[in-house]
DNA sequence: GGAGTAATGTTAATAAATTAACACCTGTTA
DNA sequence: TAACAGGTGTTAATTTATTAACATTACTCC
């Protein structure tokens, strides 16, 4: 009976992909998908996030473009709880430094400083 | 079929729980479920995630004691990494940002110190 | 030693997810 | 206008996930 908003495993991953590229039709995610789903696959997924609410589409000449119901900052403040959560012991500084070690899109010395006066302003 | 890394829904939840306990029994688990999963249910998905190779477990006196095979550090790394490029467009200082507004286990004036002295060394 | 308790091991039924086939609709162009 | 291209809508088969029943094993205590 998995309620309303309960997503399964590809649906999720389809979600993932939506979030990425903020809108995409049905074609640009069975591209990023890039396993060998088929187009109707994929719609067939699609047509069910509708269904849980999960996102919407509009139209754009014959086709649809789709895009998430919940907008991306709020979907991101609760992933990363879930990830504090599980992971850090429920301490985003944790997690801040896990991020600041992180080798891929690595953080500059220019970015430190830009970090540095964010916290300044945080703490006035 | 699935290869034997691809966790479904439910199996992700329990490593989630698996990982925030860092190690926990069968009943244990299904305790921090907290639905009304049965017992045999819960084992069910724990030998199916030892046979993915996710978790491992020890006897304790009579009983099991699970952990993860991946190790919690390169787990969370890996859970970040995906909000990162999820959200965040491969920017881990915009992730930064976010954990920084977060409300919940809120930073303290003493962490945002403690998080200024880590970036200065980080700059070093 | 037998009854009770607290686990694990095995198996089967059911529910849900996943995939893909096929029908249809709407513009385009030879 | 006929046939093609590029989409969407609907439906059904199959695979996988999920749940729970039942059997077994090992230890404890009377």
């Amino acid at each position: 009976m998995a309620g309303k908003h309960v997503l399964s495993r590809r649906e999720r991953q389809l979600m993932d992909i939506v979030y990425r590229l903020e809108e995409a039709s049905a074609k640009e995610i069975m591209e990023e998908l890039d396993d060998g789903s088929s187009y109707s696959t994929v719609r067939t997924l699609l047509r069910k996030l509708i269904e849980k609410n999960q996102i919407k589409h509009k139209e754009q000449g014959l086709k649809y473009i789709y895009s998430p119901v919940v907008r991306r900052r709020t979907a991101s403040r609760r992933a990363l709880e879930r990830v504090v959560s599980t992971f850090f012991e429920d301490s985003p500084l944790l997690a801040v430094n896990s991020l600041l070690e992180m080798q891929k899109g690595g953080i500059t010395e220019a970015e430190l400083e830009e970090l540095e006066s964010l916290i300044d302003r945080k703490k006035k």
